[in-house]
Order: C-alpha cells, then structure tokens, then sequence
RNA sequence: GGGCUCGUGGUCUAGUUGGCUAUGACGUCGCCUUGACACGGCGGAGAUCUCGUGUUCGAAUCACGACGAGCCCA
C-alpha cells in the first residue's frame, strides 16, 4: 500500500513543480521514507510475462543472523544488475534464499542450550535448531531492507523447511537412478571431534608444529610424524633407486611393538631425503598413504575410531585419545631402547574448516556422488565467467579431483537420506517419489521388501552434505520438479565470490548437468572478498571487522553501495575504506546541489527535446552527455561497475558542475530563447544522470527523480541517449577552455575569481556565439574578434607526434626528427612534402610535429595567452 | 609446494589491443565565502610506474628472471 503521505506529494509535484529542495541532504529520512514506499510486489518476477526473463542465481546465505560485508558486497552486484536489467525491460528473478544445514548451528544450539545433540531425541534437537536458524533469517532480513536490495520476496526459499528438501531428497534419487549416487566404504576425510565426513572442499589446511620421530624398525631407521598409527602399519616403502634399501626388497618386516608383519615395497614417489629415506605406509595417515595402499592392494588396519580414539587393534593402546597413545607409544620405544632421536617439524596439518581440529582418514561405509570431469568442465567452458581468469580456477580444481564426493555426514540438522534397509536381506528400499519429503528414521516403508517381502527395516541416519542443498538452488528458483530441464534454463545469471568456486560453483554445475544435462547459468560473475583496513582479510583474531550496518547508520546505503561499486574491479578484492564511502556521499551532496541550483530555472517546463537546445555549448554538454551514456552503457554490459560510476561521477563533477554550469549559469538568470535552450539541456542531462544512476543509489536517485520529474525513476527505462555535432563539440571545447585559463590566469596574477578583467579581445577565426556565457562567467568585457593581431613569434621548440611518427617510419624516426628540427622557422610553419634523410627521401606525414612559438604583441603592454586556435589578450594591470 | 591475482605520488586507485604532459580519490600547501554546494571553487607540490634483463623508433603496458603482497588450495 502506498501511503497517503506519496500519493500527497506526487500529485502535489505532478501539479506545481517544487521551487526548492531541502538544504541539507539527509540520507536518514530519504533511504527510510523510500524503503516504506517501495513495494515488495514491484519486484516480483512475472511467470506468465511475455518479457524476456532474467533469472539470477542468487547465494543463499548462511544464517548467523549477521549479514557481514562480504555478503553486502555480493548482494549490492546482485541488485545493481537487477535494476539495470529491470529498466532494461527484463522479466528479473531477484530471490532469496538461506542455506540453513550443517554444523556451525548445531554448535550453537549446543551452546546456547547446554546440551550435546545427543542428549535430546534427533526431531527435538532439529526443532531448536530451527528456531535459531529462523531467528537468524529475521535479523538478516532487516539488514537486507536496509541496504535497498530490490529482492524479489516472494521467490524467497529456506532449505530446511519441507518445500525445499523435498527437492534435495528428489534429486538425490534422480541421481542415484542415473547412477551418480553409490554407497561404499572409502577412506574419507573424517572429523572426530564433530562426528562426522566432510568433503574435500571442508578440509582448511594450517601450519602445525610437530615431530619427526627416528625409530629402529626392525633393523632400520625409520622417520614419522605420526608414531600413534604404528598398530595400523602396512607396509614399508623406499625409492627403487635407493642403494641403501636395496637388500630389503621383497622381504618382510615385523612392526616394532606390534609384532605383525609388512611387506616392502618400492615406489618413485618417496622422497629418499625426507627422514631417512624409508617410509611407513599406515590406513591411514595422509592422502599419499591411500593412494599407495590402493596401488599395492595392501592390508586395511582400522587404529582410530570415528571418536577419535584408538581401536583394538591397538592392543595395549585401545581408547586412548590419539595424542594420549602418541605419548605412550613413545614412551614404550623409549623403554624398548628403539627410539632414537625427534626432529622438530613444520607441517601443514589438514583440519575441520568448522571446529578447527585436524581431521583423520578414516574409511567409511559412505554415499558418494561419482565426479565425471570431463562433463563438468564441458559445461564450466559453455558459461561466460566474469572476471574471464576465474574460469582457471574451476579448470584447476576440476582437473585434480582424486575422489568422488562424500554427501554422507553423520550429522543431525540436515536433509535426511531418504532411503531404508531391510533389516533381514540388507536389500536397499527406496520411498515412492510423491511420498518425499520424508525422514526415514521416523517413517517406514508403505511397501514390504521387494527382495524378501519382510516388513522390516531400517531407515539411513546419515544426512546428506549442505552442499546437497545449496547446489540446486538454480534448479528450484527455475521450478525443476525432477523431470529434466525446467521450462527457463538455464538461468541466466549467477553471481557469487571467488572463494565457493570449487563448492558452490562446482557443485552446481555438477547437479545441473546430472540432472538437466545442461550447464546451470549462461553467465557467472565473480565478486572479490572484503579486506578490512589493513589489507587482510576481515578476522575477529585480527580485530579488522566492519560492520555492514555500522556503515549504513552512518553514512547511508546508498554512499555504502557506491562503495561497493566504485571500490574496484569488478571480481578482485576490495580493501574497506572509510575514505571511499566518504567520498560516495559527497558526491550525493554535489549532485544535490547541482539539482537544488537547477531546479527553480528548469521547472518552468517540462521538455526533454535535444532539438530545443540550440546554445552551443548547451549543445556540447550534450555531446559530453552522449559520450557518458554510451561509457556507461558499454562498462554495465559488462558487469564493470567501477567503470560505470567513474564516468558518471567524472561526468557530473568536472563537466556538469565545474566546467558547464559555471559557464552557463548566468545565462539561466535571463529570460528568453537562449536561456530556455540551457533549461532544456539541463532537464535532458539531469533525467539522464538520475536514471543511469538509480542501480547504484536507488533511494537518492528516487528522491531527485520525484523532483525533477514527478515520477519513480526506477520505472523508467534505461538511458538511451545519443547526440553528436561536431561544431558544438569543438566550439565548446574551446568556451571551456577559454573560461578556464583564464581563471587560471586571474589566479596566477592574484586576482580573485569574480575580480573585473577589463575588456578582452578573443581572436578566433571560428564563428563562435556563446550567448554572452563567457563575460558573464570572466566579469569581463569580451570581444571577438576574427584578424589576428600583429604577432611577433620566437620558436620554443618542435613537438613531435610519435602516434604518427613511430608506426610510418620506425627505425628512421630518429634521424627523421634530427632533419627536422634543423629546418629553418618559415620550413617548420609550412612544411615541404618531402625531406631528405642519410640520403634517402622521406615524405613528410601529416600531422607528425608542431612548432611552437612564443608570442608576443607589438608595442601594446598586453598579455596574451594562446588556447588552442585562439589569441587572448588581456590588458595588464600593472 | 601448487594455482590465481597483484605491485603506479604519503595512502588507496585507473590505465582494454605498446604512442602526445601517467587517471582519479583521500591527505597536504596556497589563494578565494564568486547570486547550488567550504561536504565548495581555483591553483600548486608530490611518481626514476617494485627491481633487473630483453624486444621496440618508443614500455606502466609485451617476454624472461628476481623480490614482495593477498587470496584459494595440496
């Protein structure tokens, strides 16, 4: 509903143009006032629109109830292109979602409850979890409104809640009836501390201290890091060069306190310099262990438990904490007078991105998704990446994906594996898919087995990856039901940061071809992460944190959002500023301005039409205007907002305020032909300007708009405006020029801006009217005249265009240049058609130097200042 | 250890295929309250474009190397 207060003032502006404007601007009330305004369903996409549809996938956000600058960075991209896109006439999906599964609320819930997630039954513990994460969305939501992102709200979507996994579960079936999906036990990244598989992606490396213990083994020196796994040796492995190892190929060899017997095998890939060159192959203590023991089919010894602890394997050892048993494995090598001697060593340990703790190898009985790699980089190259290089980032991570993905964990607050077994056969039981969603630990089977008939069974209590969630969102925001490829796909648009392209990115293009056959998105931009001030990333250790909303309550999101647009390159990263948004919201208060000063001399009438403006210079600013849209035009196209808000600024700033209106701002005083041509021009330039930049500042550019025109900009189309003449342009040039120098001239000779010049003569052999704008500007008697005055010159110096020297002569533009300053003065002003060069005949280029001269005038105590074609002289006052 | 990006006045930054006096912002200095704006106007100072080598008539831009930074990863 629009209040009573707009529909008040839009008639009231509709009726009698405003004749003044607020002194101050004040971006509290404005942004406040428009976001009441502003109704949610105008950005609502139309299914059934006959205009071509935009549809952006956007990132749902993790719930942590605090929108944090990255986020906001991402999201300002997002909207800027949604209101361009909308203005453009696009049909535009603007949705939001939130990503709500996985470990980090778990964590808290416990937290904030004192419980661990096992303390209370599986559907309590999610019901609080949710709650939290519901309670997190709203806060979000509220930052969100803040910023004046246009979201499209009723294409919102929640991944907990059963509207969407019903999807996820949907899919998961999809894919395990094309064959993506398998169960199997594979050594798989484990967390101990949380319980559960994570993916490859979930492992965060940091720097870790350790030891490099020195042992006997058997009769040789052997060096590890990891003691603790000795119960779990299976082999002993050295390089096939090695000559020190040699004898013991082929042999096999008894594991120190354990007793069992290894084989020796030889491989390239040990390093004979690492510890003393001989290496213990143990299930598992690194990657390149499971990759030996799939090479050489060894032995699976199973030391650690998913707790963490050791296994009976261990003997002696069984429960002990892994540090616990490294402590007395030394110990007990000590005693057996094995142990020889520990190094200090500098390790990049694997952890849990979440809780930090280094994660084990473990193998597991879990559901992986088969990664086929040739597929997904078809589909990576088939999208347009922006900024182009971040498709090298997919390349590389595809190409050195070892093993599937693990969509098993063995969490609670998660999309739950709708599948059961029969607890008499073991036969897998799938739910009809009409039934989804479902939680197979509380439902059972409408069917009895189809293997045996037993009516028994047992539900799956592994949950399923977040990263199942999320990397459907293109399929649910375009409508997917799980028969192939929705009516819009792909989408059109996704936009997300560097930092997820190999999960989100990846595992989207994944999902989509498996289950679409086709890429998700026709486009893909990339947006840099937030550094704090200090040039690294925002961090609470750091203490370098800004907060999205401490920003925006000081300066407003629309200076925020200029920020995010104007800071960099679209896709590098952004070191936060506070200089920046300074910056952003003076350029509202000149753009305030300049409308404050416009308005009472445009609002008189009401025409846009270029064919009205007839002053020339009025016509130049048009022509400056022209080259502004299409700058700005060619940077949106291309996502380049940095681009887009230079030329816009630069353009408003410099041309308008500074070179324009203080030309022609006495000419807006007077009455008549001439000073309706100005009006016009400004009307044209201010519409323009507002509406190229209500993407960026939306509620400013609302506020002006309502101004300057009556009407909603966001409304409007997309500027659109080309104007050219070629005698404007240089007639203008040369007004602007003139104005220019000598203000510059006035404040070398210590006058003051406004000081009187006396009267001026202007030699210009172009007919040029400036419709008095130049003595009203200088407070000067200015003539024009067309003879130039008697000149007496002295040549300074030649200046050469190397532009088009270097490209027609090359190697000879040396010597070129040398002939040429040996010219005599009259040969320099008139230059022949050719010159001789080391003997050879060279023709002169066009354009290619240009003497220049010192001037001066006869007798007469004048000075005189040359801009381009034209004389100035000014008599002295001294 | 690998990948990606980058190194430009005190600080941050533009510079698309090599070409006139290297862009802009903040800061700084001087002058100016000129009928929109002092959150302003005009002007100045301040850069051997990280270093080295090479290609070229000509390099911030291209090539190679070194050093340094950030991000992502093994």
């Amino acid at each position: 509903m629009r209040s009573l207060y707009f529909l008040l003032r839009e008639n009231l502006l509709k009726m009698s143009s405003p004749q003044e404007l607020p002194k101050h601007y004040s971006f509290q009330d404005v942004e406040t006032r428009w976001q009441r305004e502003w109704r949610d369903d105008e950005y609502y996409f139309i299914p059934e629109s006959t205009r071509p549809p935009f549809i952006i996938d956007t990132p749902p956000p993790y719930p942590t109830g605090n929108f944090h600058i990255g986020n906001a960075l991402n999201w300002c991209y997002i909207d800027f292109i949604a209101r361009y896109r909308r203005m453009l006439g696009y049909n535009v999906m603007f949705p939001q979602g939130w990503d709500c599964h996985g470990l980090p609320t778990e964590v808290k819930v416990e937290e904030l409850h004192k419980i661990t997630k096992n303390d209370v039954p599986r559907e309590e513990f999610r019901r609080l979890c949710r709650e939290l994460t519901l309670a997190n969305i709203e806060k979000m939501r509220h930052t969100l409104r803040r910023l004046g992102v246009s979201i499209d709200w009723s294409n919102e979507y929640v991944t907990m809640l059963p509207r969407y996994f019903q999807k996820t579960q949907l899919s998961f079936l999809e894919m395990l009836e094309k064959g993506y999906v398998y169960r199997t036990e594979h050594p798989v990244n484990f967390c101990t501390r949380c319980e559960t598989a994570i993916a490859f992606a979930e492992v965060a490396h940091v720097p870790r201290k350790t030891s490099l213990v020195y042992f006997d083994f058997d009769g040789v020196e052997i060096a590890t890091s990891r003691p603790e796994l000795l119960a779990a040796c299976v082999a002993i492995a050295v390089n096939p060069t090695d000559e020190r190892f040699r004898y013991l190929i082929g042999k096999k060899m008894k594991v120190p306190l354990f007793a069992h017997e290894v084989p020796v095998i030889v491989d390239k890939a040990v390093d004979p310099s690492f510890g003393t060159g001989a290496v213990m192959i143990c299930t598992f203590g690194d990657r390149q262990d499971v990759l030996w023991w799939k090479k050489y089919g060894l032995d699976l010894r199973k030391a650690i438990n998913r707790q963490g602890k050791m296994t009976g394997i261990s003997g002696r050892y069984a429960d002990m904490k892994v540090d616990h048993c490294r402590r007395e494995i030394l110990k007990d090598m000590e005693k057996a007078g094995i142990l020889h001697r520990e190094e200090p060593l500098e390790q990049r340990v694997g952890t849990c991105w979440r809780c930090k703790m280094p994660i084990e190898i473990l193998s597991e009985r879990q559901w992986f998704i088969a990664i086929k790699h040739d597929e997904i980089l078809d589909a990576a190259h088939q999208i347009e990446w922006i900024p182009a290089h971040m498709l090298t980032r997919m390349e590389n991570w595809v190409s050195q994906m070892e093993w599937d993905w693990c969509i098993s964990r063995q969490r609670i607050f998660a999309t739950p594996i709708p599948v059961w077994f029969c607890s008499n056969c073991g036969q897998m039981i799938l739910p009809p898919k009409g039934d989804l969603p479902i939680d197979p630990t509380i439902a059972h089977p409408k069917e009895p087995c189809p293997s045996c008939g037993s009516t028994e069974a047992t539900g799956e209590v592994d949950v399923l990856d977040t990263w199942m969630d999320s990397s459907i969102s293109v399929l649910n925001v375009t409508g997917w039901n799980g028969q192939g490829k929705p009516e819009i796909f792909p989408a059109q648009l996704r936009s997300q940061g560097h930092d997820i392209i190999r999960t989100w990115a990846f595992y989207t293009i994944l999902r989509s071809v498996a289950l679409t056959g086709m890429r998700p998105w026709d486009q893909i931009v990339i947006n840099g992460m937030v550094l704090g001030e200090d040039g690294f990333k925002m961090s609470k250790s750091r203490g370098n944190i800004i907060d999205t909303e401490e920003i925006i309550g000081q300066y407003g999101a629309d200076a925020f959002r200029q920020w995010a647009a104007a800071s960099a390159a679209t896709g590098s990263d952004i070191m936060f500023s506070w200089n920046d948004v300074i910056a952003a919201s003076r350029f509202q208060t000149k753009f305030w301005n300049i409308i404050r000063f416009a308005l009472p001399h445009i609002s008189d009438g009401r025409s846009l039409d270029p064919a009205e403006v007839i002053a020339e210079v009025d016509r130049w600013l048009l022509c400056r205007l022209s080259d502004t849209v299409k700058e700005v035009n060619d940077a949106m196209q291309q996502y380049q907002f940095d681009r887009t808000l230079k030329a816009i600024r630069e353009f408003t700033w410099t041309v308008l305020a500074d070179q324009y209106i203080e030309l022609a701002k006495g000419r807006l005083y007077t009455k008549g032909a001439e000073k309706e041509s100005a009006a016009t021009a400004l009307r044209i330039v201010l519409d323009t300007l507002t509406r190229m930049t209500a993407p960026f500042t939306p509620h400013f550019a609302d506020e002006c708009y309502s101004y300057l025109r009556g009407e909603r900009v966001h409304r409007k189309p997309w500027v659109d405006f080309v104007f050219e003449n070629a005698e404007a342009r240089s007639g203008g040039d040369a007004l602007i020029g003139l104005v220019s120098e000598l203000r510059r001239y006035k404040h070398d000779q210590g006058m003051a801006l406004n000081a009187p010049l006396g009267q001026i003569n202007v030699y210009t052999k172009r007919t040029l009217d400036d419709a008095g704008d130049a003595a009203r500007a200088l407070n000067a008697d200015v003539r024009w005249r067309k003879e130039l005055p008697a000149l007496e010159r002295e040549l300074r110096e030649v200046r050469f265009n190397m532009g088009v020297i270097g490209p027609q002569l090359k190697k000879r533009a040396k010597d070129f240049m040398e002939a040429i300053r040996s010219l005599p003065v009259d040969k320099l002003v008139n230059p022949p058609a050719s010159i001789m060069v080391n003997g050879e005949k060279i023709s002169v280029p066009e354009n290619a130097f240009s003497p220049q001269f010192s001037y001066l005038v006869e007798g007469k105590k004048v000075d005189l200042i040359r801009i381009g074609e034209m004389f100035v002289t000014i008599p002295q006052s001294s």
